[in-house]
DNA sequence: ATCGGAAACG
DNA sequence: CGTTTCCGAT
C-alpha cells in the first residue's frame, strides 16, 4: 500500500512519475495541441471547429514544423506528427474527425475537464450542450488547458481574476510553445523566453527538492481527483463577486504563491502582465459558493487533516490539480459541468493579443485578432454565470466531493509501475478493487492479434521490402485463432505490463500453427484505470453520480445490494456484458446504469442476458475508454486515502471511499457474495458510451480499430449469444446531432446508447455527507507544485 | 489522406 | 513510454 517507506500517505504512483508529467517530461503531443489551440497566434494554423473538442489543423506544415520546434525534431513532418496523432487513438486521446481533412477531435467530452477547469472548449457553435450558452461565448470558445498549478493556486486574487491566473500559466505555456532549437530550423526562437522560463523552472526544482525534503519526500497525499463540483466551487469561489471584467493585468501579482515559479515572463506585451486571459470559463460559479478564506496562499500547509473546509477543500483541489496538471493526467472530469465551455472554434480572449504579438514578433505572425474577444469574453462571463447559478443554485456540500475521490482510490498503480502490486493477491474476499486491478493487470482488455514475431524485421536491411507484409496476413484479426482462446487469465507477462503479452502459455494457445503468440494489447490506459472507469462513471455524469449516490443512500445498500439485484453479475462474465446496448457496459447494476443516462432504473436490469460466463472482459475498448483519455491519476491505496472513509459500509476491509468501491466492488466482484470469481476477470469494465454524439458518428471508426484490435475476438467468444453488440454499434452511429429533436424513429434504444452529452440537468445537488475525508496534506501542494517543472529545453 | 505495424530513440 | 521514423495499404 503505501508505498514502502512513506510515511503516511501515499501519493499515487502516477504522481511520482516525472514522466508523466508534462511540464517535466517532455511535452506531450496532446498537451502541445491544446496549447496552440488556446492561443490565438496560432489560429491561422490550427483551431477549435465545430463540437467538442473538435480542431481542425489548417496548416499542417506548420503545426508540424511548431512541433518539431517543440521536441526539437526538425524533421518533424505531418506525416509523423500525424502518426503520433494517431496513436492517440488507441489511446482515447483523440479521434479523427472523419471526412474532414486534418480535422481530429479531443476527447473530452465527458471528461476530461474537470481536472482542468480551466480549460474551456469553446462552444462550439451550436450545440453546446448544455453548458453552452447560448451565446457567443465566442470568445472563448476554445479549449484552454489547463494552467498550471499556479492558477490553482493563486489564492483569491488569482483565482478571482482569471486573467491573472490564467496569464501566470499562460506565459508559461505560452512560452512553450515553441523552442528553438539549435538546429537550425528554428522556428521562432523564444530563447529568450526561454531562458527566462528556465530559470523559472529552475526555481520550481528547487522547491522541489527542498520541499521534499530529501528525496521522497512529499508523498503524499491525496488522492486525486476533485469532483467537479468541488472545482466549481472552487472557483465559483474564486469569482465571486468579482470578476468583473477582469482581464486586466490585474493587480496583483499573481504568482504569489505558487510553488511554481511562475515566472512572469518578460512579458511579452507588457511586462507584467499577464496574461492571457484565459478564459472566461471560469467563471463558472455565479456564485461563490464558499467563502474563500484566503489562505494565504499555499502556505497553508498545514495541518494534515483535510476537513471540507472551505481552505482545506481549496487546497486539495488546487494540489490535485496541479498535480493532475504535471503528471499530465488528465482531467476526467471536467465535465459537464455547466462551466465548462466547449470548444469553440474562435477565438478566446483577448489577453492574448499580448502573447500574440510577442509571438509575433518572433517571427510567428499567426493571427492576430483578439481584441474583440476580450469583449466577447466579457459578455460571455456573465453569462455564464447565470448558468450556473440555473444549474447549480448551491451545492450544498462537498460531499460529492468526497465521494468522488473514492472512488478513484483503489489504488492502483500505474501499469508500468513495475512493482508488484503491493498484496499480490488481495484477500479473495474483498477488495473488490485489487481484484479488479489486478485483474486488470492480468487481463488486457484490448488486443491485439499479431502475427507471430517471426523475425521481425529489422527493417534496417532492406527497410524496402517490407516488414509489415508478414504480418498482416498472418493474423487476421484473428478470425481463426483468437476464437478460442485468449484466456485472459493468464498473466501478462511482463511486457511492461502493459500490454503484449506473449501468451504462450497455456491457454490461448491456440495457435497452432504457428503462431505461438499473439500479442495482445490492452489498452494501455486501461489497466491502469479500472478506476477509472469507475470514476468515469461518476465523474462522467454529473447527474449519473448523483444517481449513483443517491441510489445507494436511498436503496441503503450499496454494493451488497446491488450485487444482490444482480447476481448474475457476481460472475463476472456477466458484467461486462452490457445489456444490450451496448453502450456501456457496465450492466451490472442499476448503479450503472444509472450512469448511463438512463436514470436509474430500479428494476434490475433488464438486459437480456449476459450469459456467458467468460470473463474476458470485453470491454470494448472504445467505449470505455472513450473516457479515459484523460485519464486520471490513480488513486491510491485504499488505506491511505485521505478520504477514506465509507460513508456506506463496505463490507471489505478496505474502506472504500464511497462510491468507488461500491462500484467497483460490484461490478468486480463481489466478496461475499459472489460466487467465486471464476476467473474472471472483471475487467476493466468501461462504461461504454462513447463519447458524444459525434463520436458516435466516427465511432464507426473507431470501432473498427478497436474492433479490429479487440473486439473482435471478444465477441467471437462470446459469440454465442452476442446479439447485442453489433447492433449496438449501429444504432450507435445513429448520431443525433445536435438538436435536432426528435428523430423518432428510432426507438429505443439509444438510451443506452446515446448519452448526452453533458448533461448534467439538473440537479446536482446532492446529498451529502461525505463522511470523513480526511486529511490532505500540505504536503500534497508541495508535492504537487514542486513537480511542475517545465524542461523545454533541447 | 489516413491508417497502422514495426523498429528505433531518448 | 511516447513518440519519431519509415512505409505499405486503403
Amino acid at each position: 500500500m503505501k508505498t514502502p517507506g512513506d510515511t503516511g500517505f501515499a501519493f499515487p504512483d502516477w504522481a511520482y512519475k516525472p514522466e508523466s508529467s508534462p511540464g517535466s517530461r517532455q511535452i506531450q503531443l496532446w498537451h502541445f495541441i491544446l496549447e496552440l489551440l488556446r492561443k490565438e497566434e496560432y489560429h491561422d494554423v490550427i483551431a477549435w471547429q465545430g463540437d467538442y473538442g473538435e480542431f481542425v489543423i489548417k496548416d499542417p506544415d506548420e503545426v508540424a514544423r511548431l512541433w518539431g520546434a517543440r521536441k526539437c525534431k526538425p524533421q518533424m513532418n505531418y506525416d509523423k506528427l500525424s502518426r503520433a496523432l494517431r496513436y492517440y487513438y488507441n489511446k482515447r486521446i483523440l479521434h479523427k474527425t472523419k471526412g474532414k481533412r486534418f480535422t481530429y477531435k479531443f476527447n473530452f467530452n465527458k471528461l476530461v475537464l474537470v481536472n482542468y477547469p480551466f480549460i474551456d472548449v469553446g462552444s462550439g457553435g451550436s450545440a453546446v450542450p448544455q453548458s453552452a450558452p447560448p451565446v457567443p461565448t465566442s470568445g472563448s470558445s476554445h479549449f484552454r488547458f489547463p494552467s498550471t498549478p499556479s492558477e490553482v493556486l493563486s489564492p483569491n486574487e488569482e483565482l478571482r481574476s482569471p486573467g491573472g491566473v490564467f496569464g501566470a500559466v499562460a506565459r508559461r505555456m505560452g512560452r512553450g510553445s515553441v523552442s528553438d532549437c539549435s538546429d537550425g530550423t528554428s522556428v521562432n526562437s523564444e530563447i529568450e523566453e526561454g531562458n527566462g522560463g528556465v530559470a523559472e523552472e529552475r526555481g520550481g526544482e528547487r522547491g522541489l527538492s527542498g520541499g521534499g525534503g530529501g528525496g521522497v519526500g512529499f508523498r503524499g497525499l491525496i488522492h486525486p481527483r476533485l469532483s467537479h463540483e468541488s472545482l466549481l466551487r472552487m472557483y465559483g469561489a474564486g469569482n465571486p463577486a468579482g470578476h468583473h471584467g477582469s482581464r486586466g493585468p490585474h493587480r496583483g501579482h499573481q504568482e504569489p504563491i505558487s510553488p511554481f515559479p511562475v515566472s512572469p515572463l518578460p512579458g511579452p506585451g507588457g511586462s507584467g502582465l499577464l496574461a492571457p486571459p484565459l478564459s472566461p470559463a471560469l467563471s463558472m460559479t455565479p456564485s461563490s459558493h464558499l467563502p474563500y478564506t484566503p489562505s494565504p496562499t499555499l502556505s497553508p500547509m498545514l495541518g494534515s487533516h483535510f476537513s471540507f473546509n472551505p481552505e482545506d477543500m481549496k487546497r486539495y483541489l488546487q494540489a490535485h490539480t496541479q498535480s493532475v496538471y504535471n503528471y499530465h493526467l488528465s482531467p476526467r472530469a471536467f465535465l459537464h459541468y455547466p462551466n465548462i465551455v466547449i470548444p469553440q472554434p474562435h477565438r478566446p480572449s483577448a489577453d492574448k493579443a499580448a502573447e500574440r504579438e510577442r509571438e509575433r514578433e518572433r517571427g510567428g505572425g499567426l493571427g492576430e485578432r483578439g481584441e474583440r474577444a476580450a469583449a466577447l469574453a466579457g459578455g460571455e462571463r456573465e453569462r455564464e454565470r447565470e448558468r450556473d447559478r440555473e444549474r447549480h443554485p448551491q451545492h450544498p456540500s462537498l460531499a460529492h466531493v468526497a465521494l468522488h475521490h473514492h472512488h478513484h482510490h483503489p489504488h492502483h498503480h500505474p501499469p508500468h509501475s513495475a512493482h508488484p502490486h503491493p498484496h499480490p493477491h488481495s484477500h479473495p474476499t474483498h477488495h473488490p478493487l485489487h481484484l479488479g486491478e489486478e485483474a486488470a493487470h492480468m487481463s488486457p482488455f484490448k488486443f491485439k492479434l499479431q502475427p507471430p514475431p517471426l523475425g521481425r524485421k529489422q527493417r534496417g536491411d532492406g527497410q524496402g521490402s517490407g516488414r509489415q507484409g508478414s504480418m498482416s496476413s498472418a493474423s487476421g484479426t484473428s478470425t481463426s485463432g483468437m476464437g478460442s482462446s485468449l484466456s485472459f487469465g493468464s498473466d501478462l507477462s511482463s511486457a511492461g505490463g502493459s500490454g503484449l503479452v506473449s501468451n504462450s502459455s497455456s491457454t490461448q494457445s491456440l495457435n497452432s500453427a504457428g503462431l505461438p503468440k499473439i500479442k495482445v494489447e490492452p489498452i494501455s490506459d486501461i489497466e491502469s484505470e479500472e478506476e477509472v472507469e469507475v470514476t468515469d462513471i461518476s465523474e462522467e455524469d454529473p447527474d449519473e453520480d448523483y444517481e449513483l449516490f443517491s441510489a445507494r443512500h436511498v436503496r441503503g445498500g450499496p454494493a451488497h445490494r446491488l450485487n444482490h439485484t444482480h447476481p448474475h453479475l457476481a460472475n463476472g462474465s456477466a458484467l461486462h456484458h452490457h445489456h444490450g446496448g451496448h453502450n456501456n457496459h457496465l450492466p451490472h447494476h442499476p448503479h450503472l446504469q444509472l450512469n448511463h443516462h438512463h436514470g436509474y432504473q430500479p428494476h434490475q436490469q433488464h438486459h437480456p442476458l449476459p450469459h456467458h460466463p467468460l470473463p474476458h472482459h470485453h470491454h470494448h475498448p472504445d467505449d470505455d475508454l472513450d473516457e479515459d483519455v484523460f485519464k486520471a491519476p490513480a488513486p491510491p491505496p485504499p488505506g491511505l486515502s485521505p478520504f477514506a472513509v465509507s460513508p456506506h459500509r463496505a463490507p471489505a476491509p478496505f474502506t472504500p471511499s464511497a462510491i468507488a468501491p461500491v462500484t467497483a466492488a460490484a461490478i468486480k466482484s463481489e466478496p461475499a457474495d459472489s460466487p467465486p470469481p471464476t476467473q474472471c476477470i472483471p475487467l476493466k469494465l468501461r462504461f461504454k458510451r462513447r463519447w458524444s454524439e459525434d463520436q458516435r458518428m466516427e465511432t464507426s471508426s473507431q470501432e473498427e480499430s478497436d474492433d479490429k484490435k479487440v473486439r473482435a475476438e471478444q465477441e467471437r467468444q462470446r459469440n454465442g449469444a452476442r446479439l447485442d453488440t453489433k447492433e449496438e454499434e449501429d444504432s450507435g452511429r445513429r448520431r443525433r446531432e445536435g438538436g435536432g429533436g426528435g428523430g423518432g424513429g428510432g426507438g429505443g434504444g439509444e438510451d443506452a446508447d446515446s448519452p448526452p452529452p453533458l448533461v448534467y440537468e439538473g440537479s446536482l445537488a446532492p446529498p451529502p455527507l461525505l463522511a470523513s475525508h480526511r486529511r490532505v496534506s500540505a504536503e500534497l501542494h508541495r508535492a504537487t507544485a514542486q513537480l511542475s517543472l517545465e524542461n523545454k529545453t533541447c
